[in-house]
DNA sequence: TAGATTGTTAATCGATTAACAATC
DNA sequence: TAGATTGTTAATCGATTAACAATC
């Protein structure tokens, strides 16, 4: 290829550990609010209930962020795995269904103290449009290609029943969205570089009832 | 131990697997629906972009459900799944939080088609006492142990703030409950034999967030 | 029977854990 | 300096994939 050693790919780093960083700056975010200076990969292990040479490994994909007979400083980890995390940028972000759930998560604010902004929701029920959200209003469907070009819009949530999420996320696809946060009940596919992540409320249901017939295999 | 060898442990099945389940039989439970009577795992593996591998050595922790020279019955393979999975009990659930997301999940009718039946809401604010999501009551927080005992609860829906999740979780422990659906910002410390499922939609944001900058590092 | 496809064993790959030299 | 603890290499473990004999 042509473009051989031009783009400096980063290590790619598997899932599992990106998977693990939201729960490290979370746990990093408490014992810095508790006021805690620094911790030992042990204390965190300990805290944390995995082992410390995995907390080693982890942190080590993105460089070294401790101190030899130190540990890490708490609120310095705490910021670069933010930092990792995108946590530093800006992300603006829409619903699409003005549903029980679409609403649920317009109205947790939360979000937007990590820099995720609530900016649209779209629905296709007319009575619904006009409506509000936290003071932001609820379009119509065929407006979410406009509004995403013109608001700088990264993410866009998908609420609606897995019917018409496929078309949807086409369509979303065509608009150069960058990331689908999806809570319907089916796989979307998307082309390379758009980014998916799924939340199957149902999928993780089942997980639970196959774990409680485990734990009591005869009903009780 | 006395016991060795009297109880009858079935196989340890990896979480990885069981985590995988659920899509099988989303999966499968379309093709029912198209009318397809049979499936290889060839098929399959095409359509869910798995390897067919997977799919047997899956399968085959449960018992040998297909035929050679014939691949799998699709009718038969979704309720054997959907038994595994403990979709043929039936599981009385509550929730507790009756906020914007509780209120969803409790209008959140598919859950039923599940066998997952939304018994009873319940709530701190005492403005939000006595009012009703489809049906279902919203009653005060110090009526949740009697309730779930009268009741057959086995799962409670935590969906409060992190603030009171712990608490709440213990007396929830306490009472004897089986399993706790977890959308806390939390984790959990309940003892063994006690199932907890966490929904981390913060993680799962900052999981997508990730993704999205490591797609496109510089911003665009 | 011949062809198809499973169930299952073996090989590979990747992730986790252990160990320890480097170094603060 | 001595003790503590990281960063990193090596060993282990587990999960995934490949291969193929069994069998419908």
């Amino acid at each position: 290829m042509l473009s051989e050693g031009v783009i400096l790919e980063e290590k790619e780093i598997s899932q599992a550990v990106i998977g693990r960083l939201p729960r490290y700056f979370r746990y990093l975010g408490e014992l810095k609010d508790e006021g805690v200076e620094r911790i030992s990969s042990q204390d965190l292990s300990e805290l944390m209930k995995v082992t410390a040479s995995q907390i080693r490994q982890d942190l080590n994909n993105f460089g070294g962020f401790g101190q030899q007979g130190y540990g890490y400083n708490v609120e310095y980890l705490y910021h670069e795995i933010g930092k990792i995390l995108g946590l530093d940028r800006q992300h603006n972000f829409i619903i699409i269904g003005a549903g029980n759930l679409g609403r649920a998560l317009g109205n947790y604010i939360n979000f937007e103290k990590r820099g995720f902004i609530f900016r649209g929701m779209f629905d296709e029920n007319p009575a619904l449009i006009g409506s509000r959200i936290r003071g932001v209003k609820v379009m119509p469907m065929n407006e979410i290609e406009h509004f995403i070009r013109e608001n700088d819009i990264d993410i866009a949530v998908l609420a609606i029943p897995k019917s018409g999420a496929v078309a949807v996320a086409e369509k979303l696809v065509r608009t150069g969205i960058h990331a689908i946060w999806n809570f319907a009940h089916v796989d979307l596919n998307v082309p390379e570089g758009i980014q998916v992540e799924n939340v199957h409320l149902s999928d993780s249901l089942m997980k639970l009832s196959y774990n409680i017939r485990k734990a009591a295999p005869n009903g009780e």
